[in-house]
DNA sequence: AATGAATGAGAATTCATTCAT
DNA sequence: TATGAATGAATTCTCATTCAT
């Protein structure tokens, strides 16, 4: 049943979004700390007061923002890793690809970079938090399914699973550095695997 | 011959690198973006006029300092790695335990944050160029000679140096989510080597 | 008869009222110049348009609120001063006892003040005169009594009333100094009987 | 020895006097509610950055203007009362006419009023102290000498001086209500005397 | 009558930068 | 060189009021 009170709910938070979707593309686009709460509701089309009336503060927002891009982000990986028959390995691969696309523009590293700010940690250890809950379990699974099939070493998949993703997210930064991307990629795939005992004694 | 001009170059140099020292510690302290020109000074002891007698703008000094920043990690992580008659592994491991420090202060991923400003893209550039200038050709060495030796297996060394300083640089991270920093490190010591093929079929 | 529209002025009436009321204890609460309309229809329970439908502008509900400080005051003061049967100087007693009581809060004259405000000369004249209307009038018998039964000297009593009254309402200003409530009530009604010329030569 | 130190002193000074003055017009002018900083520095003829060279706060000026109130009004008071010569009942009279004229602008009271928000009651408490310490001593010498000449009843000076000036201040209240200055003064003056028991038996 | 989302002018405060001394 | 008072544009946030539903 779709009451009244369920409609105002929907446009609350549709409207609430669109003001998220304003202020990501103002961030990336003039970066997090250049950019004011004007330009956001410029860029909103809606009248200053508005944003508050949905976050109660430019902070409130910018976690707002950064929720958003963590769970694009889970979202995206686990959609890639998913893919049902496909071995370890090509699921790795697959989630490789998707990581690699993220955190790419230097806005969203400064979005990140936000809740570094210690009047941020608390935020920042809820979100970091968050995204290990997402991620991680998702590589885990994966790193776990190759130990169990004998092609990967035997180690913690937790500490693993940490590692493969740190090592995907530094891609970008080679690439910076004049190698192009699929050399990169190509390359971080076998050191991943490697990393992680696939084709050595010991494993399968 | 020291002439008076050299001198007064002298006195303005050691000036500017108290200005630098004082920035620097403002920014540890309350974050790049919450530190004003004022904090700066007060730090420094001097008046606010002078602050623009030896930076043009507050962004010159921002970049200053991290300047200042990668010449300091440079010179730590080659120190470490330069220890004679180490064995490539042992020299990596080394390093590990050097790189492992820089970058766990929130303030000083804040720091590198700002040269992903768009506006100090140029600035960003040169500097990550420069890192890279300096720290890859480190490890780049300490991986070929691992490779030469047979140690390591046979790849890219440059792409392999990258790799392994961002595996390393993860590290902190992986500590907040319960593990030990003994336990991480230890599994990131293994995973590294093992990403390099040290101790593989294919390698001596 | 009670019409239709009867029994809706009746429930304007009395809507009006509980805003009334809510807008009194949040302007005691937090002070007037503090108070939000968000404030006061969230204390009453009502949506903000409501309160817009009441009255025309905030500072009309401040109106509302002072008139009826005004009446609230005024009926206590009555009262204390009417028991039958007392001597003028006895119902002066027990009306100081009650006027004491009155703006000792500082919210309470807060709200006083509102109505010195140039803007609000007008409504500040209206209840000056109100308040006079009501209270120096009922001091006035008293003391037009007190002097035709001689215990008072011969005086214009409403001037009189009023220097009673000011005097009755420094009271909380000098118990903050050090004096016991008791001891100032005790050498101000000393003083205000001796200012009336009560038990002096010439009153009998 | 006027140094470069204290001429700096003093033109800091003179500027924040510049400022005050320009708040105090301000404030008598709209009220204190009404007026913005920016109405301060405009009518101060200085940038709005400076007001906060200054003052901290708009606060912190308000209560500059309040303590300047204070000692003005304290000045006056106590040169009023000072004309040596005088008999403590004279004494008394010349002050009651300093004190007759402060208080009497809307503005000013509304000024005052500020102090007793619960937000300022440190500072309302500092300067309802200084105002004590300042005002009610030197009335509390003239009722002392009136006491230790007969004139005036046994009493408590300090206690019966705060009565004095609470009386003297309701002079204007009065005057709103029809009589003229004249009459409310002379019959104010006829009540305090005799409320300190001037022309009493007992006193001599 | 009642609602409450939306408005937008306006307020306080900050801070990089300039410049007369 | 060094100083630090002065500047004023920019920023965040508030709140009385309106109006479509």
């Amino acid at each position: 049943m779709v009451t009244i009170a369920t409609r105002a709910a929907e446009r609350r938070e549709s409207r609430r979004e669109a003001l998220v979707d304003a202020a990501f593309g103002v961030f990336m686009d003039k970066g997090v700390a250049s950019s004011s709460v004007d330009d956001i509701v410029k860029a909103a089309g809606v009248a200053k007061g508005t944003f508050y009336l949905y976050f109660q503060t430019k902070d409130d927002a910018i976690n707002a923002v950064a929720e958003r891009v963590v769970d694009g982000v889970a979202e995206v990986v686990e959609t890639a890793a998913a893919t049902p028959g496909l071995s370890p390995v090509d699921r790795l691969l697959s989630l490789g690809r998707s990581v690699g696309q993220v955190g790419t523009e230097p806005n969203e590293r400064e979005l990140i970079d936000v809740f570094h700010r210690p009047a941020n940690r608390a935020v920042h250890d809820r979100l970091a938090e968050r995204i290990l809950d997402r991620l991680i379990p998702t590589v885990e699974s994966i790193v776990a399914d190759g130990i169990a099939s004998g092609q990967f070493a035997d180690q913690d998949p937790r500490l693993a699973a940490g590692l493969v993703l740190a090592t995907f997210t530094s891609l970008h930064d080679l690439v910076g550095s004049g190698a192009s991307v699929e050399r990169v990629t190509s390359e971080l795939n076998v050191f991943i695997l490697r990393g992680l005992g696939y084709g050595q004694e010991g494993a399968r």
